[in-house]
DNA sequence: ATTACTATTAGGACCTAGTCATAATACTGG
DNA sequence: CCAGTATTATGACTAGGTCCTAATAGTAAT
């Protein structure tokens, strides 16, 4: 038996959800009813028209793509910068970055916004991570935000120190020290 | 005066290159040339229409974003494991692990190779990284391919630690030292 | 200047995947 | 059976094209 409209609304919702870039006329072949209804349908639901669906999936990639391109960006999003003194960064922790068995982030995206931030903090065309030691303090969870807080605390000729401490609410959940290695002398 | 045709088809690329969200309309606007032009223009070059350049930057970000979903495995690819003891892991530097300004790759990549390796070395379903002093030894640049060999040097109940060496070549490019926190006892 | 060739512009028919409005038909519950 | 909802049909119009033909403009060589 045919679905009910309500009933076909809502399949027809998850199947554009899924395949955006599917035309009125697939879907009125899939559904068994005729393009008409489809095009009452998607007014009713307030979905757009394939290609203003497709542009709109383009449109994220390409702020994405202009976002990843300066990708000697820091992780994160740099909220206060110091140069040679100290930098802010925050990262909402998302599905990408959790396992999936226990929804814990995975360490490497909290030593990567760390480790980011120090070379951002650095007035210097290159600065390269030599040494950390990092410890992990408690686990960081699916939709936290992480706010770390680096602060240079010695330099040198060719080398900069950089502590970092990474906080969800008021709690510690990531420190590290990182030896930065500058290509210019100050 | 008016470019030349060659000189406009180099421009044209690049514009549409730039945003390719552009129609001919507005294309033609910009290079004061009738549309026709424009239209003989990208047929010499081989450059589809709007909607198809908006298709294909969408079907990108999809694919993209069915990528990222198995976020659960090892970064670079495991070539030998035997559990609680040993593991191998190799990564091809590519252009999204380096920093564009010197095709240096970036701390983290190497972090993450070697973290995810440990991860993966453990028999246990939930382990985490607790501690760990890392040594970035050399840069390692575009086209390198890192070796990661992890070993699990000690063990007690709760805790594994784990060493890595990371070579290019012969070289040695990092080392770490991880503690990692276990779920579940021995 | 005339010819030869390339470059540009114009026009019309057709296409896809729609919108918007109107009207006819089908189904369903009271 | 009738009212109200749901579905389908039809026609006019749109953007942003393709494809083809044809006219016009510009340039370089004889």
């Amino acid at each position: 038996m045919k679905l009910k409209k309500k009933d076909r609304q809502e399949k027809l919702n998850q199947a554009i959800e899924k395949t955006p870039f599917i035309t009125d006329e697939e879907l009125a072949e899939q559904f068994q009813v005729s393009i008409q209804t489809i095009r009452l349908d998607r007014m009713e639901l307030g979905i757009p028209e394939v290609r203003k669906r497709i542009e709109s999936v383009a449109q994220e990639n390409w702020d994405e793509t202009l976002k990843a391109l300066p990708a000697d960006e820091v992780i994160g999003e740099v909220i206060d910068l110091e140069l040679d003194q100290s930098a802010i960064s925050i990262l909402d922790i998302q599905a990408e970055h959790v396992f999936s068995r226990n929804h814990i982030a995975r360490g490497h995206h909290l030593f990567a916004q760390a480790n980011s931030l120090c070379v951002a903090v650095i007035d210097d065309e290159l600065a390269l991570t030599v040494n950390a030691s990092i410890q992990f303090k408690r686990s960081v969870r699916l939709n936290e935000r992480v706010v770390a807080k680096a602060k240079v605390i010695h330099t040198d000729k060719k080398r900069t120190t950089v502590e970092v401490n990474s906080h969800v609410e008021k709690e510690l959940v990531f420190s590290g020290t990182f030896e930065m290695y500058r290509s210019t002398d100050r």
